[in-house]
DNA sequence: TTTGACTGGTTGCAAAAAACAACTGGACAA
DNA sequence: TTGTCCAGTTGTTTTTTGCAACCAGTCAAA
């Protein structure tokens, strides 16, 4: 098992998102409330298609989200975060912080970072919860 | 101004480190003590020289690191984080820590991840200040 | 029941980035 | 002065990305 280039915890998490396109995925999932895949496509970076698909294979293969049919629309996908994908909130709060103090963010997100960042575990919990109770709602059919 | 996807804070991160190599030369600084082109070269991962040197180059124009000359050998680079490359740590511990739990990692890297984590802030602002300092002992020549 | 817009993709091609290997000229230590 | 180490550079191949056009199934309204 050495398709990977070492066991070092930073290179294990860049193997799976250490790319230009998969955090920001996970953003629009975690944070912006996209499931699915025309939504995705639809955000301000402009990912093409053929990459969100790639990438969202992977994700689904590295179990950071599912891929579950719409009960209401037979070709519509929904995608959710498992409880490893949420996991990544901590990762994704802290590099916005960084993004807050030394590059160039809008006032409007600066203010909600900083709320997540001030708001403490509770906050977070809070969110983490409904990413979950979201996870539920499409895992048990 | 707008040779960025846009302003949001997560992509505003992935645009300085949003790929395979970046956040590894970082990490070699951070916690490896690697302060030569050649240190680096050595690490685990491999990587290439030509691209070493194309995000050391990088990394100096972001402004989180900087090249100075070495006091003993003319020839030998030294490479230090800026105070906007040690304000990372938050982050690469976070990522760390997500691996510890859901990646493939070393018992010994663990444990090293875990002291990080629950030493606090404590722990971490000592390792800070000793990247501080050591910016301080070759920016003052 | 036809139409037209929307769904999650796929395909083919061009451009950019990364990987690989070989090489360079200056510096140092013996 | 010889061999080793230094930070890179150069040229080529391979891989990844970006772009645009396209597709068949689905849905809601006329």
């Amino acid at each position: 098992m050495k398709n990977c280039k070492s066991y070092c915890p930073i290179n294990q998490a860049l193997e799976v998102f250490g790319d230009k396109w998969t955090l920001l995925i996970i953003r629009d999932i975690m944070f912006d409330e996209k499931r699915y895949f025309r939504e995705m496509l639809g955000s301000d970076e402009k990912i093409a298609s053929n990459i969100l698909t790639d990438r969202l294979n992977k994700l689904e293969e590295f179990g950071i989200l599912i891929k579950t049919k719409d009960a209401h629309h037979k070709q519509k996908n929904v995608y959710s975060l498992t409880d490893k994908g949420i996991d990544l909130m901590p990762v994704m709060i802290q590099m916005a912080h960084w993004s807050t103090k030394h590059r160039e963010v809008s006032e409007k997100d600066k203010a909600h970072v900083m709320e997540l960042v001030n708001g403490g575990q509770k906050l977070q919990d809070k969110m983490s919860d409904a990413l979950r109770e979201a996870l539920k709602s499409v895992s048990k059919k």
